[in-house]
RNA sequence: GCGCCCGUAGCUCAGAUGGAUAGAGUACUGCCCUCCGAAGGCAGGGGUCGCACGUUCGAAUCGUGUCGGGCGCGCCA
């Protein structure tokens, strides 16, 4: 296999630099792919990183160099070129290696120890459970599920996990925003104002139905008990102040007189909604092809009082003081830019202080390491995140955080404005619907995670277009087209004569299916499944090329099983691909 | 104002540890189905890698500055 080759030319050049240049025997030795075919399989400059400490041309050292290189069975030439590469050349046989590996390996193709079994936790989507998933949550979806078959298949044991914010306030003004739309379902006594910044999607009021359903008027309390004595709640009543304060401070005086109103209850509904969104929101994941082996409870932090101890374990440490009735954690003195509050002065846990407990019982269940994958928005919370798990005599290393930039939604060429509480916004599950799963998990994962995506929704949409995961399916679509066609066993295959496979075509698609490990070992190591989309790109299109130049089923016999055997092991790592990005491999379409 | 990310072909984007003539897709132009699937292939035009300095044998890549865009700077979650 090429990750084999390649480190057996390092060995090579090594020896050669120990035996020629003995004083420069800790030089990097590095082998690169060269993207032009006529540089050879792989290429060295290492005569050009030498030529500054030995004084000397760099054209010079690839001479002595490439002299003392030992002979091999896979080299067929090396040569001298530019400004001192030595290129090497591989045999045939040595490209043709591949083909023999994916058959061989088939599933397990790429697939690596180097992860060596090591537990590794990867956290992403987590969206507070108060509405449907929307395009932005989608692209954390596929990210996180992909790189987490891509670790696995590194051999890296994965555990795929969901944090779920369901301690806070947004939880509270769901509840709230559900228990108006049910009042509102009784008819009597009016319907009390419904608040600007609830939450405003049709389907707080499909869960409002639900809970008349099963509770009836157990809930109802009259409209006049509801908001008397709060002030109107138009947002034109509170402009001129400040508007945004103003409402949330509605918002909050009203989930307090719900709470009063209703005493026992309230956690009966606040429940309801819960589990519902979570339903719904696993659900809509799993319909996608998105997987998590744990949903973690942010509420348990609390009530096992995790939260508590951790704060107290920071304050034995010497890293929180009392300012303003709070108490703040040192986040100064690991980077950050200011102080964090983590125990407000009413009392309450922040945010914050659930999310350094959560990050100590991450490192308590023994991973090795731990991804936590955010939106990009987030990414001013790293240094404190971080400070925490320092402060708490954690190895800061073993945690790394992925950002995701957003995905922004274009229609008709504009931008399309997104926001949860908004009645405006593109659900996943919409977009799912009208532009298929496959589609959809290839879009997302077709560019680089740090990166912008423009999401053009009339592109993605259009079924016959020019998407690009079409022109791959549509490889794996040929290839099995022209298996059926042979009928016979694959296992036949094995015993094909692949030295008939000896024009620059087949030789071209050997060293392409070659690339394969490495792609998917590069790629790990990136945390960068977008390298799998683009290979598989590159391997669709020499497939199609040789499609279109060569005939696979020959005349000759010999001939057209090596060729089926090449076809098959394109089509393995076709589907071996694309079952790490999530995207089905239809034998027609 | 401070911090993080980004600026590569008309458009959308790839380009680890600095390497050879900077690549795809799309759009545009012209070809290729009596032939395994034309959702395909072949060929062509299209670039000062935002800009300026610097580091060096060599810079899209590293450093400084600058211009432009996105995001973040709560006792919110």
């Amino acid at each position: 296999m090429y990750h084999d080759i390649r480190s057996h030319l390092t060995h090579l050049v090594r020896a050669a630099l120990e035996r020629v240049f003995p004083d420069q025997r800790d030089s990097d030795v590095f082998l690169e792919r060269p993207k032009l075919a006529r540089h050879g399989d792989f290429s060295c400059n290492l005569p050009m990183r030498l030529s500054r400490p030995l004084k000397r041309a760099p054209r010079e050292i690839a001479q002595l160099l490439a002299a003392a290189i030992p002979e091999s069975p896979f080299v067929d030439s090396t040569e001298i070129a530019g400004t001192g590469f030595i290129n090497f050349y591989l045999r045939p046989s040595a490209r043709l290696e591949a083909v023999r590996a994916a058959l061989t390996k088939k599933d397990d193709f790429g697939r690596s120890e180097s992860g060596g079994k090591k537990k590794l936790q990867i956290e992403f989507v987590s969206a507070n459970p108060t509405g449907p998933l929307h395009v932005g949550h989608g692209r954390g979806a596929v990210y996180g599920a992909s790189l987490a078959n891509l670790m696995a298949f590194s051999g890296w044991d994965v555990t795929r996990e969901y944090y779920v914010n369901d301690a806070g306030r947004q939880m509270d003004i769901l509840a709230v925003s559900v228990w108006l739309r049910y009042l509102a379902l009784f008819n009597g006594g009016g319907v009390p104002a419904f608040p600007t910044n609830a939450y405003q999607g049709d389907y707080v009021v499909d869960m409002a139905r639900r809970l008349k359903e099963k509770h009836g008027s157990e809930f109802a309390r009259p409209s006049s008990d509801v908001s008397p004595d709060l002030p109107s709640l138009l947002p034109s009543e509170c402009d001129g102040e400040k508007p945004k304060e103003a409402r949330e401070a509605l918002l909050d005086a009203m989930i307090a007189r719900a709470k009063a109103l209703l005493g026992d209850a309230w956690p009966v509904i606040h429940h309801h909604v819960l589990m519902a969104q979570l339903a719904e929101c696993r659900n809509d994941l799993e319909e996608f092809g998105v997987f998590h082996d744990i949903w973690f409870s942010e509420k348990a932090l609390h009530d096992t009082g995790l939260v508590a101890r951790c704060v107290e374990k920071l304050e034995i440490g010497g890293y929180l003081y009392e300012k303003d009735g709070a108490k703040w954690f040192r986040s100064t003195s690991f980077g950050d830019e200011k102080d964090r509050v983590v125990l407000r002065d009413n009392g309450a846990y922040t945010y914050f202080a659930s999310d350094i407990a959560y990050h100590l019982n991450k490192f308590e269940r023994g991973f090795d390491r731990i991804v936590d994958i955010w939106g990009a928005d987030h990414h001013g919370y790293i240094p404190r995140v971080k400070g925490a798990v320092a402060a708490l005599g954690l190895d800061a290393k073993k945690l790394e955080i992925a950002l995701v930039q957003f995905a922004v939604l274009y229609r008709d060429g504009k931008k399309v404005s997104m926001s949860t509480r908004s009645a405006e916004f593109i659900s996943l599950r919409t977009l799912r619907e009208e532009v298929g799963n496959d589609a959809c998990h290839f879009f997302y994962v077709l560019r680089k995670s740090d990166q912008h995506l423009d999401f053009d929704l009339d592109l993605a949409k259009s079924r016959t277009n020019e998407n690009p995961v079409y022109y791959i399916q549509y490889a794996h679509a040929r290839l099995c087209s022209v298996l059926a066609q042979w009928g016979g066993e694959i296992a036949a295959l094995d015993f094909a004569d692949l030295s008939r496979l000896d024009n620059p075509l087949d030789l071209v698609l050997a060293s392409r299916l070659g690339e394969f490990p490495e792609v998917v070992e590069a790629a790990a190591r990136d945390l960068a499944p977008h390298a799998i989309a683009f290979y598989l790109k590159d391997l669709a299109a020499d497939f199609h090329s040789y499609y279109n130049a060569e005939r696979i089923l020959v005349d000759d016999q010999a001939l057209k099983i090596a060729r089926l055997a090449l076809a098959t092991a394109v089509r393995q790592v076709v589907r071996n691909g694309l079952k790490l990005l999530g995207v089905s491999c239809p034998e027609s379409m």
